[in-house]
DNA sequence: GTAACGTTTAACCATTTAGTTAACTATATA
DNA sequence: TATATAGTTAACTAAATGGTTAAACGTTAC
């Protein structure tokens, strides 16, 4: 789970990762809305993927990434967990 | 909120905001949690104040430190909010 | 006043990070 | 087969990060 968080520190991996909440896209795509070189954009996708914040698949000579959702959602939402009130967070 | 991302990608300022989840402590009781050097909990702790995450109060000769909840709870609930299902991020 | 304690600041260092350009791999197509 | 397209990998660099030790700053206590 530090992955995660490693991985959500970066500002435009966080942007990445609200492109894809609205829809798989391609590497192309992804980099196409970034001032910044392809490699560059290719890092943080591996980053994200080395977290597992997004997948992808093989569509052609195409990279089709999305994000895995559950993930986000229960590395954050465990986190989020051991302050919330109401809980010994005896575990 | 970019800050708070950046604060929380590193393992020890994330074991220091448990700590204080179970109550205020000062710079010391912090630093002997942990292995490393009292400036290198320091430096921490500066950088968890800077995104909010945390507080201190003067008392006596200590600083005792304590955690912002509705910082914390609130950056990460904002960020979660863009993930949820049912909604449009219309705005 | 001075010595001890609690903590931060300063100066430094090694590693990691985030970017670049160039080269490579793989697929599609003329 | 050759060329264009999509994307990553490699090599490199500047800046940021996370640690260290030594010095400085306040407060407490003798």
């Amino acid at each position: 789970m530090g992955g995660v968080f490693k991985a959500l520190s970066d500002p435009t991996r966080r942007e990445i990762l609200k492109l894809l909440r609205d829809g798989d896209k391609t590497a192309g795509e992804i980099a196409e809305q970034f001032e910044m070189s392809k490699p560059a954009i290719s890092k943080h996708l591996d980053i994200l993927r080395g977290a597992e914040l997004v997948s992808w698949e093989k569509q052609g000579q195409y990279r089709m990434y999305s994000i895995n959702l559950t993930v986000l959602q229960g590395a954050l939402s465990e986190f989020m967990n051991v302050f919330e009130k109401e809980n010994g967070h005896e575990k």
